[in-house]
DNA sequence: AATGAATGAGGATTCATTCAT
DNA sequence: CATGAATGAATCCTCATTCAT
């Protein structure tokens, strides 16, 4: 499988089947979008007959919800465990850890970018997937509070989401977004070293 | 029709039918997403006989296309008129009118941030329509030079962006984000109201 | 059409296709029966491409509700038209119309028997469909009481619902039912001929 | 078990799963016809695995056949049971037994009446299914001839079948088909209490 | 003896598009 | 200029059945 995060999907006990059509899953969605992505698309692409499809997952939504539960799962996790591991106080290792989650962890491959969005357009519109949305964000924040004020933190979220997004629509000028500034001016105090 | 910015879709000259099916046609979207909105279900949202939509619009991608490109230069034309009324220096004025941005112009009504993302998505999967997001971030990009140096009109496009997602997806917590916060930590000097 | 009663489904301005189809409809469902009588198979037997036939008949609910609609009607019509001919008081005009209801009108061909069947399973379902076999019964009732006091019109319904189910199922001992005889009897007075 | 004759299905020497599959197949039956009662929806009625179904009985058409022959069988024996108590001769006994057959041993339940006529459609499309109505009715048949004229017997056998259907179909006017008019008309001589 | 996994065929329906008028 | 009719491809899903265990 082509994307890294996706060796978290790869659990012990799980029957092959279910896992492999949700890694296969993936692919072809960030190819292909929300609507591009059939159960019959993903089955030749999985090489999976199609009554396997519905066999494994009940519906369409079906493997959609759980096909973004885990990668809300998998994102929610590395985030919260790069800010685990800062310890409170020490503002430079937070500076690193903040500038880390952008460049590495969140999207090394920034066609997973559009995972995230895809999320965020089910999110509007299926209360079911809002709730997934809805837990990652308050892990999110959480995290985040324990080393910076409540309203700091949001912005800290909002930041990071918008470079994040910036970095994978532009295709040229790479490097005009820099991740370790947007950090500092959001913590927004004398500390921050300014271009 | 329900958006507000769709009045600057009415322009004298085009032929009602166009427009009124554009004008519907995100009425759909809004609601169902890239995958729900077929033509069948434009023209009958929009009291049309199916066959007026392929006459006026050849394909299904090029009435979303032609869609999106009024929406982007709407969306852009609002930013960079209220960006162009501010005077060079004059820094307060600079902050309301970004303010004023993510508070008012770009979605007052919170449904339509779903057009910006599934815009971006679009974008993300079909050049044509990347040529409309790279012109519109360039125009804002521009807009913001006039006032900001590069690297921090990078960073107040991102702070927009993120703000005005997190802003469209967090149910609750409503004010949690503060706008005005957010563009004065983006622009980072001591004249900024920390909490 | 190998089915007498289809040609009162030929009314000259209707476009052919709807017909055409709800007449093979008819053929396969005599020998298909419900589950067997799938929108497909329709449409190879009427040579139509798939495509038409939900262009024709939004859903196969609504070409079995027609088709039914139709036949019922078409049923009905024969009846109430018989009855109508006859003189109010003259006895033995009224058993020969009956004889004829049961051996010309009703079913000519005893496969279509099974479609009367079917309708009735359908009735005890879908209440839409019930409506259908209600009006059909009201009608027939009406048309016999125009002749019969309450009581007996309704055993005569009955006497003739279950002659002809019966005729349609056995198949050896043809003639063992006597279609005069079933109506004087139940007609009930003296002067029937008994055998 | 809802239905008042599967008691009659609850045999001491056949293995309970068969049993409880072929009962929960009847209560299924009823409410979704022919089309609807799928080997998946029993077993899920039932609380039966899937491969359950096919292991008990080897087909869908094997679970049917079966299913209906034990219920032909049921319905048949109460009929022979009830006339088998009439002494030949005793006029108003045999119109007691005929009415008790119409009004309690054939259908308590008005909704099992569509079994009847859910088999009667089986049975003319497969031979393997008329044979159990055949014999059916050849019971029923030989059972009146005890007391009856053959022609007459025939009569009665539709009269019997035209009534319940009619009371099965007739939502409103309950009472308007009296089954011991019925009787009476049919048997035809002058001891008959005209209304 | 019993069953969970798996699958291929076929179900209804929706759709973008074409074309004659 | 506009549109109703028509259609073939593709949609999701249900199903009876097979088979290894």
């Amino acid at each position: 499988a082509s994307h890294p995060w996706v060796r978290s999907l790869m659990q012990p006990h799980v029957p092959g089947r279910r896992c492999c059509i949700i890694v296969v899953f993936f692919e072809v969605f960030v190819c292909d979008g929300v609507d591009g992505t059939s159960m019959r698309r993903v089955a030749t692409a999985a090489a999976v007959p199609l009554g396997s499809m519905t066999y494994h997952f009940t519906s369409r939504d079906d493997l959609l919800r759980e096909a973004f539960e885990r990668f809300a799962t998998s994102v929610s996790d590395a985030f919260e465990t790069r800010l685990a591991a800062v310890d409170v106080g020490d503002h430079e290792a937070l500076v690193r850890a903040l500038v880390d989650v952008i460049g590495l962890d969140v999207f090394p491959d920034p066609r997973d970018q559009v995972l995230t969005h895809e999320l965020y357009m089910l999110a509007t519109r299926r209360p079911e997937i809002r709730t997934l949305t809805s837990a990652w964000m308050r892990r999110s924040r959480t995290a985040l509070e324990r080393h910076l004020d409540p309203k700091t933190a949001g912005l800290m979220d909002a930041i990071i989401e918008g470079v994040t997004i910036h970095r994978a629509l532009e295709d040229q000028e790479k490097g005009r977004l820099d991740p370790e500034m947007a950090v500092r001016r959001v913590l927004g105090n004398e500390r921050t070293t300014t271009p």
